[in-house]
DNA sequence: AGGGCTAGTGTCAAAATTACACTAATAAGT
DNA sequence: ACTTATTAGTGTAATTTTGACACTAGCCCT
């Protein structure tokens, strides 16, 4: 903070809050977009987003984007980094905000606000050339969750409830783009004993019924106050030999 | 992005940047700090900081926020997290993007400017009770650099070009806040094959000289481009057995 | 020459990771 | 009723990584 005088000359810029809003469904990530229906980049994707009120916190503001959207309150939502560069909004000075949340895709119901009525599910590998720098706050934001899904179990928020464990492990290899051995996660992400086996089964799959869990958050919670630390490795490629 | 009407109730903010400065130094690890010479605050430490220009990128406000106060140009900067609640600032809605930098503090002097002299290096145990929320600002900071720091060889930055393998253990151990096995650091951060054996020894020590190296930064993003992640598992306190 | 101080080094046991292939259970089709 | 298709579910052994631990080496100072 500098010093206060003559600020007038700093109190012209505007605010914005943009979400990056991630679903998984049938085995893979999405986000949800926005048709913009104006100009600038009418006819485009874009991130979700609004200003901020002049007297409203930015985290408000991010949920209230998120309930208009979806409908849905109280779900993972975290501050990615803040994107501020001159001349990344045509029509003036303008910094946004990027947050994103993890919301189960199968709670998310079509709103009846306009905004909503153009919103629709993309696949993260189908979003590109989006509106303004959304492009690359979205990049910020999946690498964002890359990180995030390793060190915290936050995964079961984009999941339902109950769960298999191979939509699991689906999960987890659509969020690390990489592939998993199967046996290998199971025995670690059942050795972490945050799974609770709901001694169910699928119903109307046309094979072996698999079984479903829930995620234990009393457990972890208690887990989390004992030190202990949630860790998915990184599944380190294999190095290329160098030939000699 | 919301719609483009009545733009005006919303280029009202001022948004600044502050920067957490980290230096290493006897041992410690510190943060360049600045006593306010004015309201609000006047007399209390806090983090440097400036408004942020209208014709100005987020990060060129942070360079120049650290350039006036250091002297120093192209040292790590990165952007941590942004904060905007409402009241965060008596004057009126600003809202800061923080931003933390590590630095050679044996590179730094003092500045001809108003700014630094009344600039301090105070160790990080000992920075508490900051102007608006610049405590909270310094512990997202700090909690980043621990991050950081044990997926990316960043904590090279904090040291001068030719240290010593205890120097860089007790920075770890300072960050981390941590003790780390002598035998098990060592042969950890050899392994990796970052480091250059200078061939040289201390001087001036009233013991055993050490052996200086150097960061072998060219290796590094050779490793990077092969796919090698850099990675310092956190030593995992020892779990407290539970009697019963 | 001896005391004080920090540098520097190796081994072994335990734990974690990786690679890998077959049987089990169900629905659908004949 | 049986065959087929499809996914669920399971164990072991080799390798790698981690973690605990104690002594000698080299320099300065007196």
């Amino acid at each position: 903070m500098g010093t206060m005088e003559n600020l007038d000359q700093f109190f012209k810029s505007a605010f914005t809050v943009d979400n990056v809003i991630f679903g998984f469904d049938e085995g893979d990530l999405k986000v949800l977009l926005i048709k913009r229906g104006e100009e600038p980049y009418e006819g485009q994707w874009g991130l979700p987003g609004y200003f901020v009120n002049e007297n409203e916190d930015l985290d408000h503001a991010a949920n209230r984007v998120l309930e208009q959207l979806t409908g849905l309150q109280n779900v993972f939502l975290e501050q990615v980094a803040t994107f501020g560069d001159v001349n990344r909004h045509p029509t003036g000075r303008v910094i946004t905000v990027a947050y994103f949340s993890l919301i189960k895709i199968n709670q998310y119901s079509i709103q009846p606000s306009s905004i909503a009525n153009r919103a629709a599910w993309i696949s993260i590998g189908d979003a590109e050339k989006l509106a303004f720098d959304h492009t690359e706050i979205l990049r910020a934001c999946f690498n964002r969750l890359k990180l995030l899904v390793r060190t915290r179990p936050v995964g079961f928020e984009l999941l339902p409830r109950k769960f298999t464990l191979t939509e699991l492990q689906h999960l987890y290899e659509a969020i690390l783009e990489t592939d998993l051995d199967k046996r290998n996660f199971r025995k670690k992400i059942l050795s972490m004993n945050l799974l609770i086996d709901l001694d169910e089964t699928q119903e109307g799959v046309a094979h072996r019924p698999a079984r479903l869990y829930k995620f234990d958050k009393e457990k972890y919670d208690e887990l989390l106050a004992e030190g202990f630390s949630f860790e998915l490795k990184e599944s380190r490629r294999k190095m290329v030999e160098h030939v000699g």
